[in-house]
RNA sequence: GGCGAAGUAGCUCAGUCGGUUAGAGCAACGGCUUCAUAAGCCGUGUGUCGCCGGUUCGAGUCCGGCCUUCGCUACCA
């Protein structure tokens, strides 16, 4: 994964930038906690180590919310940053710095890269005609305009190109544009735009990326089969107002579009940390003597090895020894939902287990590669049980309180060479951690455990107890086990920081160094032992994901848009979350007569086919009443299964102007809520409804 | 459909440069033990290494084709 280090060299670690939009739940956490073992190792092996995180603030995301719940964006970020730190400090993630992408610092380093970029004459200027939303106030990015192609006269297609006819244009060639916003005609308006020129560096880029020291071989393969191949597009990097972030000094009405300051901010975040220290900036970003480490999820590969190393190179930064690319996280196999409890928060998972487990979990599923990893329940319960209290700490609690009023032996007795062999293995366990190899290095450490166990059992200590006058040889076997004990705490101390503090406290000896895996330790008193960790009890597991699952509350008002009703100041406040409003905010006004355009009827799904070629959607065949009968195409074959569906009525657009598709004419549109993929709810009537009633 | 990755024991995975009889953990089964948090120890594997073909003295490993699964993307919303 990355080059052996020299010792005297500093490493700066970033993980990725959480965005101020959204609480961190278990899926961010996979990139956290991988990054804070990398730290911890790297720090217990006695290099000089930073790591540097921060909140990303900016963008048009966070200016609507803010604007929805009726406050300030910075209102808006400090609380969601104190969330964020809040979390990760309780599944000890420990940054040397947390920052804040809206920050003076930042401003600072954004203006004097752009000033740089612009000498190195990579600015273009640019005017484009953009759709306008009149409603929301705001240009609209090419997918938030919907419209028919301009080509086929296929309706619905999004701004930048037509899915049916494959013929790609502007959203401003677009025949009858919505914004996906507000329902609002977008009008034309034109801005200047300002763009890196980033093909003028392919060239370097393609050296950087295809050298085998940056990159895992994967993530190298895809950048130059995806991109490196053709001339690299311009890169958009402004906004006109109204935006939320840093405007462009020598560009008035001009914003940085958020991934331009994103990455900036790790540089600002160090800046900060650098001020608070009496260090100079240039000795971590702009120094051979310092090695720079980003640890990404693969959704952002792009920017992480194409814009940034190429921004960094066009303005003499420190260019990343190594950008770490991680998977994404699945639960059962399946994508995060929050219709199963599976998307959980790191609060809620706070609240019910210990973080260790999840450290622990997520450390022995993890490899070097960009591959995802999976969360199966009954695994995570199983390994933590049987790895953790079974084998590691099942080691001290087997043996010191033997041992609790005589201490250590004064001097480490024979133990066959088991104490050796773990030095020795540690120096594996070693390399596996700095490849990120953290599934090989558990694996090892959990073979130690095994023949500790072992020699538990050759030994029997319990037996020794009885006799008098083998006490000396009963403290020389807890003395062994103990220390092999320590060892795997050493080992484990990167993953669980709390077991070996524990094992410190319990053993009166701190660990501080890698290095104290190498000596055994002697002559100490051993603390009244107390359980160091407990089994993971499965009804907590199974209350974590009930609780996570998300519960319509159909009586309660969604949203705050109306004024408060007098009454909910004396019931207790049911505080629904803000994010589907302002995923799509409401549209504009409509007045009964367009309503009445649309001819909503119950309908009975009389079959439900499977559409082999298609993975989202359904074929359904619904009775609006009598013999009429009519074959909709709908989205949501990841939501429900063929067998929910047949019998059941629904609500569909009955005058939709029909559509060819692939598969065949849909001659109308079930209705549904929700986000898509899994999250898909269909809409239903009460009981006493009949297949043809029209919806008013 | 396009791009990418992957298929090895019931599950999760290791398997380096092509080289003896393909391994580990978990689960299961049998026995032992009772220090320990119902923990621990010993033992038990008839696996078409996804399929077909090729290269080779020799293929889980290299090459070609196919199948399946997953991810991204598209169709839907």
């Amino acid at each position: 994964m990355s080059e052996t280090k020299i010792d005297d060299k500093k490493i700066l670690v970033t993980a990725a930038l959480p965005y101020a939009n959204g609480h961190i739940h278990i899926g961010h956490l996979v990139e956290y906690i991988q990054t804070d073992i990398w730290v911890r190792f790297q720090k217990l092996s006695g290099r000089r180590c930073l790591f540097i995180c921060a909140d990303d603030t900016h963008g048009t995301a966070i200016m609507i919310r803010a604007r929805q719940e009726g406050r300030s964006e910075q209102e808006l970020i400090a609380q969601m940053q104190a969330a964020h730190e809040k979390d990760f400090a309780g599944f000890d993630i420990e940054f040397d710095h947390y920052s804040s992408t809206n920050s003076q610092e930042n401003y600072q380093l954004c203006t004097e890269i752009w000033s740089k970029l612009r000498s190195e004459g990579l600015i273009r200027e640019d005017d484009v005609e953009q759709l306008y939303d009149p409603q929301v106030g705001t240009f609209l990015a090419d997918r938030f305009v919907k419209g028919t192609c301009p080509e086929c006269k296929s309706p619905g297609e999004y701004g930048d190109n037509c899915s049916k006819c494959s013929a790609t244009y502007s959203p401003t060639d677009l025949i009858d544009p919505v914004s996906t916003l507000s329902g609002a005609t977008p009008v034309k308006k034109t801005a200047k735009h300002l763009f890196i020129q980033i093909e003028q560096l392919r060239g370097f880029l393609t050296q950087w990326t295809q050298s085998g020291k940056h990159l895992q071989t994967e993530i190298a393969n895809y950048l130059k089969g995806h991109f490196l191949g053709h001339p690299l597009r311009d890169w958009d990097v402004s906004r006109p107002e109204p935006y939320f972030g840093f405007a462009i000094p020598d560009s008035p009405g001009n914003y940085w579009y958020v991934w331009f300051d994103a990455p900036i901010g790790y540089i600002a975040s160090t800046w900060q940390w650098c001020k608070r220290h009496n260090e100079q900036l240039s000795d971590w970003w702009q120094s051979e003597h310092t090695e720079i480490h980003h640890f990404i999820g693969k959704d952002i590969t792009y920017f992480h090895t194409l814009f940034w190393p190429g921004v960094l190179k066009a303005v003499g930064y420190s260019l990343p020894s190594f950008v770490h690319i991680h998977g994404f996280l699945t639960v059962d196999k399946e994508k995060m939902a929050k219709t199963r409890g599976t998307m959980i928060r790191a609060s809620k998972y706070l609240e019910l287990l210990d973080p260790s487990y999840l450290r622990y979990y997520y450390a022995s599923k993890l490899g070097p590669k960009p591959e995802d990893i999976d969360l199966n329940f009954q695994e995570f319960i199983a390994k933590v049980d049987s790895d953790l209290v079974g084998k590691v700490v099942n080691l001290a609690s087997r043996t010191a309180r033997f041992v609790e009023g005589t201490g250590l032996s004064i001097e480490y007795p024979h133990d066959g060479g088991l104490f050796a062999a773990g030095v020795v293995a540690g120096d594996r366990i070693a390399e596996a951690y700095e490849q990120g190899d953290y599934a090989r290095a558990m694996r090892l450490i959990m073979e130690l455990a095994d023949a500790a166990n072992s020699f538990v059992e050759n030994t029997a200590p319990w037996t020794l107890k009885k006799d008098p006058t083998l006490q000396v040889r009963l403290q020389e076997v807890c003395t062994i086990v103990l220390n092999l004990f320590r060892q795997l705490c050493v080992y484990l101390a990167p993953v669980l920081p709390r077991l070996s503090q524990q094992c410190g406290k319990l053993l009166q000896r701190e660990i501080v160094a890698w290095s104290d895996s190498k000596t055994p330790l002697v002559g100490t008193q051993v603390s009244k032992f107390e359980h160091l960790m407990q089994r993971v009890d499965p009804k907590k597991v199974q209350q974590m994901v009930d609780e996570s699952k998300e519960v319509p509350k159909s009586d309660a008002p969604s949203v705050p848009v109306a004024q408060t009703p007098v009454q909910a100041v004396t019931s207790p406040a049911v505080t629904e979350a803000i994010e589907p409003l302002v995923a799509e905010p409401l549209a504009p006004t409509c007045t009964i007569e367009d309503f009445a355009k649309v001819d909503l009827r119950v309908a009975r799904v009389i079959k439900a086919e499977e559409v082999p070629e298609a993975k989202k959607l359904v074929k359904l065949t619904v009775s609006l009443g009598g013999d009429v009968t009519r074959t909709v195409f709908a989205g949501i074959k990841a939501a429900y299964t063929l067998e929910q569906l047949e019998g059941r009525l629904v609500v569909i657009v009955a005058n939709l102007q029909p559509r060819q598709m692939k598969f065949g004419l849909s001659e109308g549109m079930v209705t549904a809520a929700g986000a898509g993929g899994t999250e898909v709810f269909l809409l239903g009537v009460d009981t006493g409804a009949k297949p043809g009633h029209r919806v008013h």
